[in-house]
DNA sequence: TATTCATTTCCATATTCGTTGAATTATGGA
DNA sequence: TCCATAATTCAACGAATATGGAAATGAATA
């Protein structure tokens, strides 16, 4: 979770999430964003190591992709143990774009 | 957001969210945790700082909770940050434990 | 008032983090 | 092979972070 909690991490994460399944190269989004590479590099790093991002090489660029599953488990994660009990209390903010009927639920926290 | 990033921190966090509105004391969270009790008002200020925690005073103790709106805020601004435009990649991990009978039925995530 | 308890603030330290510059690996083309 | 491009690794630095001990603050109590 800590991957996300720095500036340029969370701008790269978001630039891969708008690119979509394809990704960006790295020289690509180290240029989009001001970032140098061998920095980029570093942070990639930490996405990478995070789950957050792929990546596979394509010519001499490397691809790095988001990895929409590992955001949908931060999420879950957050709703099941920071918001656990009272789903309802968090939930809301989440669903509501979605579905906003909620029934009641009851769930036990150790 | 960083200041869940934080291992004794996120711990805090949900204890005052499983302790509920009533929240817990300093020193309660201190020993239940084993952190030193300077350490934690380290971070209480950080949870603070970061709207995520309130404090008040009773009796000779001081008294945190967890605030559930800056929670929901959280989950709001990563659906719609990062899994912004592709909000079906994301948001059925939150909202399925909610109503899980509607559309399509996806895996469970782990 | 003095004392005691709960918590915070101050200070000092070891660790981690983000960034830069130089050197290195890897791919593609002449 | 040699060269250019793309990205990484390595070494190092300043800044921020997390932590603990000592002292100070605030509130209840005798």
């Amino acid at each position: 979770m800590a991957a996300l909690a720095q500036e340029h991490r969370l701008e790269v994460y978001r630039r891969l999430m708008q690119a979509g399944p394809e990704g960006m190269a790295a020289g690509e989004i180290a240029s989009a964003l001001g970032i140098a590479p061998n920095t980029l590099s570093f942070h990639f790093d930490r996405l990478r190591h995070a789950g957050l991002v792929s990546v596979a090489r394509k010519g001499r660029s490397l691809i790095y992709a988001a990895r929409y599953e590992t955001m949908s488990n931060l999420l879950g994660y957050l709703t099941q143990n920071c918001c656990g009990g009272r789903p309802e209390l968090c939930a809301p903010a989440v669903c509501k774009p979605t579905k906003p009927a909620r029934k009641r639920q009851r769930e036990n926290v150790g």
